[in-house]
DNA sequence: GCCGTTTTCGGCCCGACTGTTTTCAGTCG
């Protein structure tokens, strides 16, 4: 059983309880053991191998022993016996906005409602009328909501969700009275998928600006309108979004946009340090009684009680509150000094190499690799090994045209199903730069797919592992893999492993970059971009190594072509000893 | 159910908005 398995089982007993109505902090202890054990970077298996899993942070004995029983027989009693009390199809209906545990135990209990066809029956029928604390506004609402679940695909990728925020922060912006807006929530901390924007302003008048907000055009339908808050339904391509807007007073901006930013996790263990000191924290201020202590900015908020001001990538209360983790010199887009991982007309992409490199130099890089795909990749137009000597003097050619950046000319070689290369070594060694990735045999068991990994890590000409997971955000699950293994061996041999900053991808995931970073390994940050476009997806993977506490010199690509030259060369050297 | 420099019991973050309420419960973030 995966991490993520184990998690979801956990949330679900949850909700089970929420509806059966559980005590509110007893719930909530299952829902921390989800989180938990879903943020783990290793594997919960090996965790209770070694008996270490009430160690875990919110994980008692009583936790650690369902798990336990979880991992060792694949079923958890407690889970069973409620979902014998109630019906698991009810779980469906806390996806409908504005509809949670309390309204789907009365649906349940009064009119036998148990799915959300049965609601949407319900509806229809006029089943709901009368029904205590169902008005007709309530109704209303919750046939919405199946109509906005059906419209919807869930969470929204991070690079599809943040031009249409930067567009709606700046219409704010140009709204007469409001003298600042933000971004805030899941997206200012740079999360790989976001559930709905929130955006955070000060303005003189809070009605006025709410109403500004909720008549943008593009607004399918407008949730909520008060003084200081508005929610509305706007269209994201094939999808809906909620977009938030709070308005708050110049005075308090720090203190909101601090708590507007979360996690949810992050600001409980910010408020808990409050509450400790006899202070109590909101999003107008810090108080101590009537008296503000500290409001304006976020480094006040934060000063005040003894904490650094954190990037907002790390406010995930994983390990942020050891104060001794938090990094000074954390990774950021500007250290960025080349992309390594990029495709051209050669293979794939849609631009030519001169393009590529002409795309990567004004974008202030210093170093650029060009890596097409090897030969097995048909659909992806590989290059055999005939074509790809062309294609070294087609790059080398570039090379000689265009000044004031280093042109690389690598590959992006197969990792095969058996573990095989898709070139030789008398090919690799003729490439500046070797990048390795697994295309197919994904359905493997882990234990095959971290063997092949491990035998293009071994390879003396691989220094790069591409996205290693093979995941696809919302598209595929990542493909089983010892991810300590595979990083303990990059370690050792001097090869990168990468962060793929398409954000389709975002592979390795920040957790795993972590982990590869903590046991030694080089992370590489690239955008594996086929048009020159894409090579602007640069700051979402820095985002997600600054989500992954990486220094600067975590991080191969934040060094020059001198550096990265000496990197290829000491793997080379090191394997023919 | 978890936790502990107020430690083995008694807390556990806080406020806005909505709807159906005559004073508050439910939901959400």
């Amino acid at each position: 059983m995966t991490n993520a398995q184990a998690a979801r089982i956990f949330e679900e007993i949850a909700v089970l309880l929420e509806i059966q109505g559980e005590d509110a902090f007893r719930v909530n202890t299952y829902r921390k053991v989800a989180r938990t054990v879903e943020d783990l970077a290793s594997d919960i298996n090996d965790v209770a191998a070694r008996g270490e899993l009430a160690k875990l942070p919110g994980i008692g004995k009583a936790s650690a022993e369902k798990l336990s029983e979880l991992l060792t027989t694949g079923r958890l009693a407690l889970r069973e016996e409620l979902r014998q009390h109630v019906p698991d199809t009810l779980l469906e209906l806390l996806r409908v906005p504005s509809l949670g545990p309390r309204k789907a135990a009365l649906l349940w209990r009064e009119v036998g409602v148990t799915s959300l066809a049965e609601l949407k029956t319900a509806i229809d029928n006029g089943k709901l009328v009368g029904l205590k604390g169902f008005g007709a506004k309530t109704i209303e609402h919750f046939k919405h909501g199946i109509e906005f679940l059906e419209s919807t695909a869930g969470r929204v990728r991070i690079g599809k969700a943040w031009p249409m925020a930067i567009y709606l922060r700046d219409a704010m912006r140009a709204q007469p009275g409001v003298s600042r807006c933000e971004l805030a929530g899941s997206l200012r901390r740079g999360a790989e998928t976001i559930g709905d924007l929130d955006l955070l302003c000060s303005a003189v008048d809070g009605p006025a600006a709410v109403r500004a907000f909720t008549a943008f055009p593009g607004v399918l339908q407008v949730l909520a309108a008060g003084d200081t808050k508005g929610s509305v339904l706007i269209e994201l391509g094939n999808q809906r979004v909620q977009v938030d807007l709070r308005v708050v007073p110049a005075d308090s901006f720090g203190a909101a946009w601090q708590y507007f930013t979360g996690s949810k996790q992050h600001n409980v263990g910010v408020r808990e340090r409050a509450v400790k000191r006899g202070w109590t924290l909101n999003e107008y201020g810090l108080y101590e009684g009537e008296r503000v202590i500290a409001s304006k900015t976020e480094e006040d908020i934060y000063a005040a009680m003894g904490l650094p001001w954190y990037p907002p990538e790390l406010r995930e209360d994983r390990f942020e509150f050891d104060l001794s983790a938090v990094p000074h010199d954390l990774i950021s887009l500007d250290h960025i000094r080349g992309d390594l991982h990029m495709h051209t007309t050669a293979s794939d992409g849609r631009n030519s190499i001169a393009e590529m490199v002409a795309a990567a130099k004004a974008r202030g890089y210093e170093i650029v690799c060009i890596t097409d795909h090897s030969q097995s990749s048909a659909i992806a137009n590989g290059l055999k090994p005939d074509r790809l000597m062309q294609h070294i003097r087609d790059v080398r050619e570039v090379a000689r045209r265009i000044t004031g950046i280093t042109v690389w000319v690598g590959a992006e070689v197969d990792i095969l199903a058996e573990g095989r290369l898709d070139y030789g070594d008398d090919v690799l060694e003729q490439l500046d730069f070797v990048v390795a990735s697994v295309h197919v045999g994904m359905s493997q068991d882990r234990e095959l797919n971290t063997r092949r990994t491990l035998a293009a890590i071994r390879n003396p000409f691989v220094n790069l592992i591409a996205h290693p997971s093979g995941r696809l955000i919302n598209r595929r699950e990542a493909m089983p893999l010892d991810v300590e293994t595979i990083a303990k061996e990059a370690a050792r041999t001097g090869t990168s492993l990468e962060i793929n900053a398409s954000t389709y991808r975002l592979d390795l995931k920040d957790q795993h970059a972590r982990l590869a970073r903590d046991l030694g390994a080089k992370i590489c940050i690239d955008t594996d971009a086929h048009s020159t476009d894409q090579l602007d997806q640069m700051p979402f993977g820095v985002m997600t190594a600054r989500r992954a506490g990486l220094l600067r010199g975590d991080v191969l690509n934040a060094q020059g072509p001198e550096a990265i030259r000496e990197f290829v060369l000491a793997k080379r050297r090191h394997s023919a000893r």
